[in-house]
DNA sequence: TCCTCGATTTCCGCATACAAATCAGGAAAA
DNA sequence: TTTTCCTGATTTGTATGCGGAAATCGAGGA
């Protein structure tokens, strides 16, 4: 069995799905852009149905707002939006990190704490790339150690909506420190088996992430760099 | 403003989803039943086309499970599944407890105390759908309470997948009568602003309604109508 | 200059048509 | 009898067409 390559084999609206998620997260589509069907069906080489479907799930997960007769639009966050939708996230990450300090392996742990080192690495290297990777693929080890794919999906699906705005919120040399003291203390609160502790851990670390976002987006700092994908090659 | 009669005003796939998850939720189409769009469009009467598109959208809702070039079928929780979603569900569910502690105002907790008083009178004539209707709006207020759409929202939309199965897991008398009390606690510690204590309170609430559960479903009692789907289901 | 209002145009929403895949049934071979 | 393979029918997946709502643009008037 060797045909694990040519495998689109899960339909083109999961396909499309998946693309259109990416280009949301990553910002190529800028919030609050408008979704045009023909635009996007051209940009992917499908058609308009599968096209529909695709951003009808986004729109279940909140990626994008329908507009009855207008379409959709990449969803667009206010500050009470990103303030709600972070206590939720920090809920679930806290939940996480709490079933994971009882049920973490130990291999599972070593796994963590190699890379935690190497984010120590990226951290003094200041590799801001390598950084986000890293401590992103931390919080995924978290989450797998918590033994629950409910939790999982859940968190990757309410989190996707944040993913837009983490763009540089620990650019901040005092907070990115801190977070990393943080980090820290996570790894030790996960080799003690400390579940209250890692729940309380979690819950201040996210508080910070929100306050320094919050703050991002108070000082308009937030959609400073934009990529974001010209939706009209028209030069009128 | 009268205009709410005449409303389809947002979309056939919309009206198709909420009347589809309906029929999910309430059992009428069987967890592991395979979901026909000729049928289900013309039981419907609509085209295949907005149909389809609802069906993603509760697909990921993770309400229906999608099989690649075989259509869709109603979720079908194991146990394992239903202790994950609990898991979760009671994590949200304590959450909004917790902050509604906190952000209740005295006139919703006024209204929350007459519900309990109305439910315990439920409970004292043994009217089990005044019971979990009263219950239901119970847990929708304090959700109120809590002041967090997103918090709202993934909660409904997780606990959606447990409501296939609240049949009758309070028929057990001393099951109801502790479950009473519990809802009694709820409401002091609701008035008495205690945050942790809700949150603890929930937890152990949702704990036993877990165990419950997950008792039936053991002894075979949970699923009155049987899907009749041999298990034909081979994972490739 | 700005606003109003109407015609044009664009775009979405839904239905339908067509293509591809799967399933069911039976006949033939082991 | 069991298995395999073939074929017709059913069902899903994708593309396209059509009607209508909303946005746009332009002309006319204040």
């Amino acid at each position: 069995m060797a045909e694990l390559l040519s495998m689109p084999r899960q339909g083109l609206h999961q396909s499309v799905a998946v693309r259109l998620r990416q280009r949301l997260v990553e910002g190529l589509i800028a919030p609050g852009a408008k979704l045009n069907e023909r635009e996007l069906s051209e940009s992917m080489q499908v058609s308009r149905t599968p096209l529909r479907e695709a951003i009808k799930m986004l729109a279940a997960e909140g990626l994008v707002e329908l507009l009855p007769n207008r379409g959709a639009v990449a969803a667009q966050l206010n500050a009470q939006d990103v303030a709600d939708t972070f206590e939720v996230v920090a809920g679930l990450e806290a939940q996480s990190g709490e079933l994971a300090a009882e049920r973490i392996t130990a291999p599972e742990l070593a796994e963590i704490r190699a890379l935690h080192y190497e984010m120590l690495a990226a951290y003094t290297r200041r590799d801001l790339p390598a950084y986000y990777r890293l401590n992103a693929q931390i919080h995924a080890r978290i989450n797998a150690a918590a033994r629950n794919p409910v939790l999982s999906q859940t968190y990757r699906t309410v989190n996707a909506r944040l993913q837009v705005l983490r763009f540089r919120s620990n650019f901040d040399e005092i907070k990115w420190q801190h977070a990393m003291q943080e980090h820290e203390a996570m790894v030790e609160r996960l080799a003690a088996r400390d579940a209250p502790g890692m729940r309380a851990l979690l819950l201040q670390h996210m508080a910070h992430k929100r306050d320094a976002v919050l703050e991002l987006m108070r000082r308009g700092e937030l959609l400073a760099h934009r990529p974001l994908i010209a939706p009209s090659e028209v030069a009128a």
